[in-house]
RNA sequence: GGUCCCAUCGUCUAGUGGUUAGGACGCUGGCCUCUCACGCCGGAGACCGGGGUUCAACUCCCCGUGGGACUACCA
């Protein structure tokens, strides 16, 4: 077998994360950024692994933790290795905190955070870079007992670039960048040095982010390259925006992605969505999840943030929902169902009435809302539809449907159709005349499957009971 | 302010110098029809602006403009 040369192919050692922070939810940027990663595992066979960046001890809660696995189990983005938190691993990280300072790139710092700022606000005032003047960068002497923290010492000259898998080549010209802080005064390492020293350990050759942490690429090459250890591959995906292209935020409505499993979408539809959101394959739209797998290409992700769209997320929903399994639906409805406090004991078969409602609910909440008539008789008539009959006609029309259903027994809803079309032919009415009336006797209102569907749900016997309560309705 | 990124219908996007600029959601006209849906057929709807390069620019370059990110002892 030849060898390509091309870039991308060969990674069988490809190794990949997703590194959330646990201080809220698995929304759904963090999602996408999850999906994308675990694409390009499967589809060159390397390694997705889940790692919690915990550093910041006050912010990040088990709480969180377990919401973002929830969320990752429920959309089947399952990782080959961790979760790995960031909080095990502190001695290592002073310890090679301890390596750069002996070597000399990194030193203490004991500007006081009023320092800082102050430096910081007037530098702004004054129009100049915001930036650590370095004070203590060449400082020889050691003030015993002072709290300090660690700063990495940065080079000042000439740029450092990398090639984004999405984005392309980026250059920063190094003067921009300060020495940060490696190591707070409480001796906790930061964020940037972190993720370097994780991801170095844990031997990540292609790290997919945010693109929000474009800016941070740089200080970490510098990092990697301190430290000797090799950089890996960059891919920094476009954000998501809200309808009025600010970032995506609560205001927007739901952002996580349990609140739209709650909301009655299928993980199916809000993955199929999300792989959409930034990635193309020509025209195509739905993704099973292997089609996704073997289409997908980091290079077609696209380089600009795009607007989170709650109707297309809809469209692609009510599509699963039509063509899923009505088995897997019936026990995904079961939560919604109970929160109406319906009970499916005794009334008819949920898989049955499922079926009858695949191609009318958008949500499993539609769906639910939709199916409460099957398992509660109406207590009460849509009466502006009723009004729109002849009383008498009512009547007749109910006494001619329930003579006709009384002698019948195992139609299928061809049966029941046809037997309603007889109804029509042998009394001269149209099928509007009979089958709303009657539609609203069995559902309480206007909107429900068709006649046969709802009388084979439901069962004869109780059409024919709901049929009879809604002449004596009318009769009152 | 500085640095970096981005820019095709309202939205998601296809497009890699020569196309009637394609598809999808949404919107809309019609068909189907027992209601609601589904489905089918049709319609409106876009290359941010200005300069280049070129025989030819949505496509390449530059400058604007407009968005966004970062600029923490947050991640």
């Amino acid at each position: 077998m030849k060898v390509s040369k091309h870039k991308g192919d060969d990674m069988s050692d490809l190794r990949v994360r997703f590194a959330p922070s646990p201080t809220g939810y698995l929304h759904v940027g963090g999602a996408r950024t999850a999906l994308f990663n675990w694409l390009l595992a499967k589809k060159l066979g390397g390694s997705f692994i889940l790692r919690i960046e915990d550093t910041d001890v006050d912010r990040s809660t088990k709480e969180s933790v377990d919401a973002i696995l929830e969320g990752m189990k429920w959309l089947g983005l399952n990782w080959d290795e961790g979760p790995f938190y960031q909080s095990d691993s502190f001695p290592i990280y002073k310890e090679y905190v301890q390596k750069l300072v002996d070597v000399g790139k990194a030193y203490k710092c004991y500007c006081t955070v009023e320092d800082l700022d102050a430096k910081r606000n007037l530098a702004m005032q004054e129009g100049r870079k915001p930036k650590y003047d370095g004070a203590c960068r060449e400082r020889r002497e050691l003030l015993e007992g002072q709290p300090y923290v660690i700063r990495f010492r940065a080079p000042q000259a000439g740029v450092t670039s990398f090639d984004d898998l999405i984005k392309g080549t980026i250059t920063f010209p190094n003067e921009e960048l300060d020495d940060l802080i490696i190591q707070r005064t409480d001796g906790t390492p930061t964020y940037n040095f972190c993720v370097v020293i994780d991801d170095a350990s844990m031997r990540i050759t292609t790290v997919i982010r945010g693109d929000d942490h474009v800016n941070n690429t740089p200080r970490q090459i510098q990092l990697y390259e301190a430290l000797g250890f090799p950089v890996p591959q960059f891919a920094h995906v476009p954000m998501i925006l809200g309808s009025d292209k600010a970032r995506l935020s609560k205001r927007h409505g739901a952002t996580s992605v349990i609140a739209y499993r709650d909301m009655g979408f299928l993980p199916e539809a809000l993955i199929n969505y999300l792989v959409r959101l930034g990635w193309s394959h020509g025209d195509d739209e739905i993704f099973s999840s292997s089609e996704m797998i073997q289409k997908f290409d980091i290079n077609n992700v696209g380089r600009s943030a795009s607007v989170f769209n709650t109707e297309k997320l809809l469209w692609l929903n009510a599509h699963y929902i039509k063509n899923g399994d009505p088995e897997r639906l019936a026990n995904l409805l079961l939560p919604h169902l109970s929160a109406r406090e319906v009970t499916t004991l005794g009334g008819p078969d949920l898989m049955s009435v499922v079926k009858t409602l695949q191609e009318r609910a958008q949500t499993l909440e539609e769906m639910a809302d939709r199916a409460v008539f099957y398992y509660n008789a109406p207590v009460s008539y849509d009466e502006a539809a009723l009004a729109k009959f002849d009383k008498e006609q009512l009547k007749s029309v109910f006494t001619a449907v329930s003579m006709k259903l009384a002698d019948v027994s195992g139609l299928d809803v061809a049966g029941i159709d046809a037997l309603f079309k007889e109804v029509c032919s042998e009394n001269g009415w149209k099928m509007g005349q009979v089958g709303q009336p009657v539609r609203i006797a069995l559902s309480g209102g206007t909107q429900a499957p068709g006649i046969g569907e709802i009388v084979v749900t439901l069962g004869v016997e109780e059409a024919l009971r709901r049929i009879q309560k809604a002449q004596e309705f009318i009769a009152l």
